[in-house]
DNA sequence: CATCCGTGGGG
DNA sequence: TCCCCAAGGAT
């Protein structure tokens, strides 16, 4: 390589006095000087995990007046908690949240283990989240390796090895740059140049601190990076949802199993969801013998692995019908409170259209 | 290491 | 419409 092409290695002063102009205010972000509390840092690290910051800012705001501190999260049951996760999805986070704030109150006195490997131990805080908490709210020299940061590093040093077995090369090359002071702002600088500047498509490299160093843009490939393998789709999924109203308004509801899909959310009885599922005898899936009636118009919701299609069924049911073993009737004036996932909010509605009374004339 | 686990928005 | 993806973790 020759003098003229030779690029200069990237500092972490550069993306720090970017940082110290450009910084993003967030609400878990502490502002210059102020201290953060690792309360909130883990939190909204933990509604951030493949979740935009657009969807996680009203339910951070909304949890953080329900849940002001670790100790009122450990308290509070576990159904208004997955209530208020209820649409933000992975709901497996909900439960290690809550499992997570029992474990620094009974074990920890009630505050945050304040190194990697302390929060390493703790329920749903993998590699990434220990390392972005202890940095972010202990300024700990941590390496936080998120989305971000593989795609800003890929690109830095041009890292051909595909993800995710190009962690651990990554994560060396964050700690290589990793500055004595300030990781904290470190860790949050790389993700804020990821989120803002070193984009999926169209970085803006033209602007971006790392410019000269940056072997992708060197290459004028900036775009290939990070190298991943394509995940294979999956088959869409059939079933039936059974929307029954009693007489005064009451929908027949119930609690999913614990674990796995939608795990302890709410929902209306549903037939199992297959690819090859025969909606002719959808009746005979039904909670309750009832004159099931069919929408017309499917409810389609696309999980992480599979697409679904629930056509959905409604039927009215007597003042002083019982609900079957493991399921409960909910007033209309309650529905809000139950922890319904977004693909059973869509259910419910258009059940609920299906059902009301038409208009009568004037 | 591969798969499972939600949702809504953008190009 | 379709596809990608966004501050990942558990198994």
């Amino acid at each position: 390589m020759t003098l003229a092409t030779r690029q200069p290695a990237a500092k972490a002063a550069d993306l720090l006095s970017w940082y110290d102009r450009h910084r993003r205010a967030l609400p878990w972000r502490a502002l210059p000087g102020e201290s953060p509390d690792p309360y909130r840092v883990w939190a909204s690290e933990i509604m951030l995990q493949q979740t935009t910051i657009t969807a996680v800012k009203p339910y951070f705001e909304r949890f953080m007046a329900r849940f002001p501190t670790v100790g009122a999260l450990a308290a509070a049951p576990s159904e208004e908690v997955m209530q208020a996760w209820a649409g933000l999805g992975y709901y497996s986070r909900a439960r290690n949240l809550h499992a997570c704030a029992k474990a620094v109150v009974e074990q920890h006195g009630g505050r945050f283990p304040d190194t990697e490997e302390g929060l390493r131990t703790l329920p749903g805080i993998g590699a990434y989240t220990a390392g972005a908490v202890a940095a972010i709210a202990f300024d700990r020299p941590a390496a936080a390796v998120d989305g971000n940061v593989e795609r800003v590093m890929t690109r830095l040093f041009a890292i051909e090895a595909v993800l995710p077995g190009a962690k651990p090369l990554i994560r060396e090359h964050v700690l290589t740059l990793l500055p004595a002071a300030r990781p904290g702002d470190f860790a949050q600088a790389l993700m804020d140049l990821g989120a803002t500047i070193c984009t999926p498509r169209n970085p803006a490299c033209g602007i971006c601190p790392w410019r000269d160093p940056c072997v992708a843009r060197l290459e004028g490939t900036q775009e290939t990076y990070p190298r991943k393998t394509a995940k294979k789709a999956g088959f869409t999924r059939y079933g039936a949802a059974f929307v029954l109203m009693r007489e005064d308004g009451a929908i027949l509801v119930r609690t999913r199993p614990a674990k796995g899909l939608l795990g302890g959310m709410a929902e209306v009885p549903t037939s199992d969801w297959r690819p090859d599922y025969e909606l002719d005898g959808a009746a005979q899936d039904a909670p309750v013998v009832a004159r099931w009636r069919r929408l017309d118009v499917p409810v389609r919701h696309v999980f992480t692995h599979f697409p679904l299609e629930l056509t959905v069924l409604v039927a009215r049911a007597g003042e002083k019908a019982q609900a079957p073993q493991g399921m409960r009737f909910t007033s209309q004036g309650r529905l809000r409170e139950e922890p319904f996932p977004s693909l059973m909010l869509k259910v419910v509605e258009a059940g609920l259209e299906a059902l009301r009374p038409p208009p009568s004339p004037p």
